[in-house]
DNA sequence: GCTATGTTTGACACGACTGTCAAACATCAT
DNA sequence: ATGATGTTTGACAGTCGTGTCAAACATAGC
């Protein structure tokens, strides 16, 4: 192999996904691509096709650390204190930025109308929902596990709606977390 | 006065919406305006200024007539009852058209950037939730009146969310639905 | 009918972004 | 060193959308 890639993707990838974050999947252009990553639009055209392959990259390495911090927040001994860490956790990553640049898979889903960009959100949600889940055993529910799982997908789902329309969104979507858990739990 | 309008403002804006709805507000254009309600592009900017004001005056008349609507959704005898029709109301608001269209003032919140449009969104949710915290009274509920009407519009979000997401969202919102509203009402 | 007033129309100039490509380039393997 | 290989670069042509404007038009009131 000669012929070698110049740009770090890893970094490339890193910084694409700051671009994206900041601007939405829609408003983001192989223009901002490129400032923001430092490569050139027609090398990462060659590279990878167009934005959303690159947007498929990037996120898969959000997903992926995004999952790592919820499995985390998740690891309590109480179920009450785990859920409230993990939507704590779900909060920072919806109000991290300045401003702050609201939850990245809820917009994307909500913007993007491609299928395998769908598909790349909701293998998040599902994954989100496994962890959930295994993070409620043992916990006295008025539903089933499965059932609470998703419904706490759910609401963070409308949690990061929420930080959209909402001044304070810290304040708000803590009261409305807390709120939430106290119905939830037994 | 003389030099009278064209076109019924009723009626133009009751077709701005439906393109804005289709489309979403960002990738609707003053094209897709013009084709959507038969008048000139130059004359809705005439008339209106812009895709902003354009919308922000289709979205009012939604809001009224989304409201009214919920507002007969909420009025059951029991409150599990009146719930549950309210967030069936919102899920068959959420999933009309074909291919179902999503839920507006969600696609909007998370789309625009533009202050106007956010309040207006904002206020919609805000009667919402007034008409929800009324609708509420006499319910036993875990929570205080005013935090479960919080809850239940930010759950409203997350079914939004969620329609973008999976298949067969009728299915899937209903069942989120009655699991949330399972565990709200004691 | 005429006039004043506001509306409609199509064309215009402009800017943003796209996707592609040939030429220049850098690197690896021999 | 040289050739083969894949990458980078800047330019190009094209599309789409914007916002504006002068001229043509329609109507109410006199």
């Amino acid at each position: 192999m000669a012929g070698v890639r110049q740009f770090d993707e890893e970094t490339a990838l890193r910084q694409a996904l700051e671009v994206f974050w900041d601007h939405g999947f829609q408003r983001t252009t192989m223009l901002d691509l490129a400032a923001g990553t430092g490569v050139q639009r027609g090398s990462l055209y060659h590279a990878y096709g167009g934005k959303e392959q690159i947007f498929l990259k990037a996120f898969d390495q959000f997903a992926a650390s995004f999952l790592d911090g919820a499995e985390a927040a998740l690891k309590g001994r109480d179920s009450r204190i785990r859920l409230l860490r993990f939507f704590d956790y779900c909060i920072e990553s919806i109000i991290s930025g300045s401003p702050s640049r609201g939850c990245l898979s809820t917009r994307t889903a909500v913007e993007a109308g491609a299928e395998p960009v769908r598909r790349a959100v909701r293998k998040l949600l599902d994954d989100l929902e496994e962890l959930v889940f295994q993070a409620l055993d043992g916990a006295d529910l008025v539903l089933k596990p499965r059932e609470a799982a998703r419904l706490v997908v759910a609401t963070t789902r409308g949690l990061a709606v929420l930080e959209r329309v909402y001044d304070d969104p810290r304040r708000r979507l803590g009261d409305t977390t807390r709120s939430f858990v106290r119905t939830l739990l037994r």
